[in-house]
DNA sequence: TTCTTAACCGAAAACGTTTTCGATTTTTAT
DNA sequence: ATAAAAATCGAAAACGTTTTCGGTTAAGAA
């Protein structure tokens, strides 16, 4: 039961291995005869190449690396959808590593795809992630890179991302088009770009249409989940009376203040309105639906290995590979937690 | 720029690279002090092995491969959750693979697993999985393969399961012990095990209770998905006026169910009792809240990796590994849509 | 016929590591 | 002092592939 190589049908057929070699890869210094002869043995003995050998001499691994925050999250299970599908196609296996939105584990583990040689990497960054220098190390590798959603903008590399500013503007501006007139915040950390992004959109829609911002209504989630969500509401119910709108960083944090007001007969959407943000399975799932921000996490996974890929090719053919940034459309879902 | 390389830094101090080779993995023939000259000169030059050789040479990769159908599913991402953190611990990378339920994808991927020679592979199987060649393939290579949750009785190796029809049998018993006479299952395809299992497991709670089963009150989901969880209450509620309590195969089915009881009046848990599977995290997030079966998928995944690294371990010693089958324990969470 | 060209093949180096085994040097015992 | 034992090192093969480049044979031209 040993492993086949090429010297095994080289001395099969009487030729040399290099021979064996060359006609698999359909070189044009072969004869049709021995080609027809050397693929027949090949199939026969169930050839297939040892990639570590092929490896070690291409110097690629067709392999690439995926890091994200965190693997049990529906916006980021629908990337890496969109991502091993694509990298499947086009003949490349994922190495998905979850950093536990850890700088020190996203460091780690971008040190263990460099050592494994990929041919490229795909990253979603860590909101604790301020010190980039693993990002340049990559970068001076010449390891083609793509940041997409939680990028940094101090790294020249390809991203794709959607405009969070924009998208929570109009998350907003739906709040006040249905005719709310005092709106909270539930923001994420201080930190992560798109934490900031979002609240930055809040406040330019609520400047926009004549209402005050009033930074008491600001409620900050550190892990953006459900339990915060739910004291977050509870906060805002005791400190503010008069609030008719919240807009949330996520649908999480929504659906945590929604079992809030329900459990205390605050009526959604008379009482409060809520905007979410991503679209989760959940949002539509609740009682009322919840309103929200289509994020669309299978495409933007499509797009990255597919810059990615781009890349990587321009790489191997020693071309220069410019970064190219795209922004991904977004847009409100009207459902029944807003009027 | 170049690669630094074992060579290199033989050259850098006079020595061969055997012993450099030999130096830095501590073998007992070399003396301390061209140990620490060569590690110095190691760490000076940032030397990292080229896993390319090191894979040749050493005949394994230090990479193993996961099939599962489906990313974007509570249960399987928390599963790959658990999965890739016990591998990191150990030093292994995950290559993740989905065969959206798709046979002939699973075979196409167990073959490209084969060929990037990992180390072992874990794997889900698909729903529509019968044929079971290429697992057998797998085995005949002598490949350490764990199998979780959906499972193959035909295939001799280790299995971390949980018992779907006990589990299955308490949730209808669950249902039995609020009061409920009538009882229908919403069930998923006719092929795949658990499917099966979790049907006998409702139909033995009904007989041991002296509830008769009722074949009109099973109702099929092919796909197992929030909309054909709304099609089916909505034929249930045509159909059949006296029902009083539904088993569902996955928590999705039956929040898709609830939303049509909601729309049209129906009263949850009052008219009809609900019991889903799972535990999404959405169950817990809808109103009423789902009462359902704890599946551990972290657990499952922890175990499932734990299990293949004492394989990969036995074989590289040349201990043989004889199949072992874990089953996790599940139990009832009680919620808002039971009685 | 001889010379040129094209078609076909293979030797050999290279990728970077690991490991065996023999050679050399140093230390210890006598 | 010499012999034996221990410590230390390195040559070389091996892992299996890819690719360059020179060599041989066959075909075509003069």
């Amino acid at each position: 039961m040993k492993q086949v190589t090429l010297k095994q049908i080289a001395e099969n057929l009487g030729i040399s291995i290099t021979t064996v070699s060359k006609a698999l890869k359909n070189y044009p210094d072969v004869s049709k005869k021995t080609k027809a002869l050397v693929k027949e043995e090949a199939k026969k003995l169930q050839y297939k190449p040892n990639v570590f050998a092929v490896n070690l001499r291409t110097k690629q691994s067709r392999t690439v690396g995926l890091i994200i925050p965190e693997v049990v999250h529906h916006f980021f299970s629908s990337v890496i959808n969109g991502i091993i599908e694509q990298a499947e196609k086009k003949g490349y296996l994922v190495i998905i590593l979850q950093s536990n939105e850890s700088y020190k584990l996203e460091k780690r583990q971008i040190d263990l795809l460099i050592s494994k040689r990929v041919d490229g990497i795909m990253i979603s960054l860590a909101s604790t992630t301020v010190d980039i220098s693993h990002l340049q190390e990559v970068q001076s590798l010449d390891i083609p890179l793509v940041m997409f959603d939680k990028i940094s903008k101090l790294i020249p590399c390809s991203k794709i991302i959607i405009d969070d500013r924009k998208a929570a503007y109009e998350a907003t501006k739906h709040l006040i088009d249905s005719g709310c007139k005092r709106i909270a915040h539930f923001r994420g950390a201080l930190l992560p770009q798109n934490s900031i992004d979002r609240f930055l959109g809040y406040k330019k829609a609520l400047e926009d249409h004549g209402l005050t911002y009033d930074p008491s209504l600001i409620y900050i989630c550190e892990n953006v989940n459900y339990e915060e969500g739910r004291e977050a509401a509870d906060k805002l119910l005791k400190e503010h009376d008069d609030v008719d709108g919240i807009f949330t960083i996520t649908d999480l944090v929504a659906v945590g203040a929604i079992a809030v007001f329900n459990e205390r007969g605050v009526k959604v959407p008379e009482d409060i309105s809520i905007m979410g943000f991503s679209n989760w399975f959940v949002s539509q799932a609740i009682t009322p639906s919840l309103s929200t921000i289509d994020q669309p996490g299978y495409e933007m996974g499509k797009r990255t290995f597919k810059q990615l890929y781009k890349e990587m090719k321009a790489k191997k053919e020693g071309k220069p590979f410019p970064p190219k940034i795209k922004t991904l459309d977004t847009f409100v879902i009207k459902r029944n937690s807003t009027k």
